[in-house]
DNA sequence: GTGAAAGCGCTAACAT
DNA sequence: ATGTTAGCGCTTTCAC
């Protein structure tokens, strides 16, 4: 395998210097049009492509955002992965997603990578354990926006999780449903978790209802929507019939819960507004914005399907 | 936001040389213990992190795998995509991934800025359009790998679709169903479409069927997984009941095809064996290994579930 | 054991 | 309009 042409290759050919030929290359105006010509032709016929590294280490900046995610399987991050890329490449940014199964030393060996490879900023989606990567990344100074959780020490966007509950709860609780039970795994990221239990316990205690276990709840409230999928198929295989005998409802929008056989009532999130606030907000920082985090707060939207009904009484 | 320390700053700091700094930093063994405390102490205090960039330009060498991917919505690619950055993280390698929407432009671009970037390798797991830019890549010089899809020019693993319809077909023809239609959709991946699509016809009149549309079908056989379950939803949606009045099966083996609600039968990949190879041929290659194509095909897997049933007469 | 020097491929003043 | 020069931050001979 023979080297790659460098611009030195393309100024010898062309007769030019490198800085004419970088200068060519970038597009700059101000080239006689028969030099212009020249190099353009040895760019052709040597097969030139400019090296990235090389460029963005004279810049001192990259073009590349990196995405951390727990786990790329949930088709509610896949989703917004797939967005966030778009938005990021309409920006001018390339993106590196990292998945990190969730495993805390997994993400800060990952992190770490993004840091060294001097990505231009980072969004997390999810954290494995205790945050304690966000200090590193902090202390770094390489901007980060967290989405669709919070975080108050940096910018983020998510959802009003406050509303998404209380959405989902008088549903419930319109529907005659007293005994409510909330459901969750430790797949589901830490701070989500906790900011959509304790979202549902006041929304239960305002629309006069009682937490209760599973077992002897009438409806229940999942923490996402994989899990209120599986929540149904578990329930079903025990012999308990959805929604005639437990009405569940879940959170997130993915697109299977719209399958007529799934039917999955849902606290749906806006997808594309989290990827591209998300960008902007990065994007913003990179740009040098230096104000404290901010926060931009979703409203989440109730998509009422099949595995929510009446109680039998 | 004052400048990050480079090297240099080390040294000043510990009163080493750049040279041994780098080398105390990559964990060279000859070296007084002493200046080694020093080094390593400056480091710690000046939270000193090396420019991979830089490191990746005098070495001539990057250790990112690109992937690029066409729906990253689409649960297989999901599965695959976390499966190969797990892979090439053990074998050494970060991974950007690319989604393309299967448009060819945004891949072209997608990969011109791999290329750019020197990427290492890359791996392809479908393509938009025509496959030109697979010329590119090659021409490029740059390694590439084909996962899931079949491509004669570089190195490739997939299952072995004929393999695959037959067991599909067969089961359909054990069944007693005579009358079998193919669906598919502009979303699937070309060459994989025309392989699966033309095994199913093979296995049909193999098996003594006739191929019909779907309309006049008492089975049919999906080209993947999503397609499938989208069929059966809009099958009984039009009144026709899976699997009683009309039989289908998928191929790939995502994971909500588990679920007892969908319960499809399908043709199951081996995602793990996939990405395994995939990434196996890709670094082999990186190497510098320089043989022909080597094509590697593994077996897929009949999952028989719920929605293929004997043929009512 | 340690350091000096050259150079990876590029950009950006600063000449001319 | 074009070329010269000085780095960006790092690794790696090669001396000492």
């Amino acid at each position: 395998m023979t080297q790659r042409p460098t611009i030195v290759d393309v100024a010898e050919r062309s007769g030019a210097s490198k800085s004419t030929v970088s200068y060519v290359i970038r597009g700059g105006a101000h080239v006689s049009p028969d030099l212009r010509r020249r190099v353009l032709a040895a760019v052709e016929e040597l097969g030139y492509r400019p090296n990235g590294l090389a460029r963005q280490l004279v810049l001192q900046r990259t073009s590349t955002i990196g995405v951390v995610v727990g786990d790329l399987t949930n088709p509610f991050y896949g989703e917004l992965v797939k967005r966030l890329e778009r938005h990021a490449h309409e920006a001018g940014y390339a993106t590196t997603v990292s998945n990190t199964d969730g495993h805390s030393e997994r993400e800060a060996a990952r992190v770490g990578a993004l840091l060294e490879q001097r990505v231009a900023g980072i969004v997390m989606l999810q954290f494995g354990g205790d945050r304690e990567i966000l200090d590193e990344v902090i202390g770094d100074g390489t901007p980060v926006a967290v989405v669709s959780s919070t975080e108050p020490r940096v910018d983020s966007v998510g959802v009003d999780e406050r509303v998404g509950l209380a959405l989902a709860v008088r549903h419930l609780a319109a529907l005659g449903h007293e005994r409510i039970a909330y459901v969750t795994s430790p797949l589901v990221e830490e701070r989500t978790n906790s900011a959509r239990y304790e979202s549902f316990a006041r929304a239960c205690r305002e629309a006069g209802c009682v937490e209760t276990a599973v077992e002897d709840a009438t409806a229940v409230a999942a923490a996402n929507d994989i899990l209120a999928i599986e929540l149904v198929d578990r329930l079903e295989r025990a012999g308990r019939r959805v929604p005639e005998d437990v009405s569940v409802v879940g959170f997130d929008g993915i697109a299977v819960g719209a399958l007529a056989r799934i039917g999955l009532t849902t606290v749906a999130q806006p997808y594309e507004e989290l990827a591209a606030a998300g960008i902007r907000l990065l994007v913003d920082r990179i740009a040098g914005y230096d104000g404290v985090p901010r926060r931009i707060l979703l409203e989440p939207r109730l998509v009422v399907r099949a595995t929510t009904a009446r109680k039998e009484r």
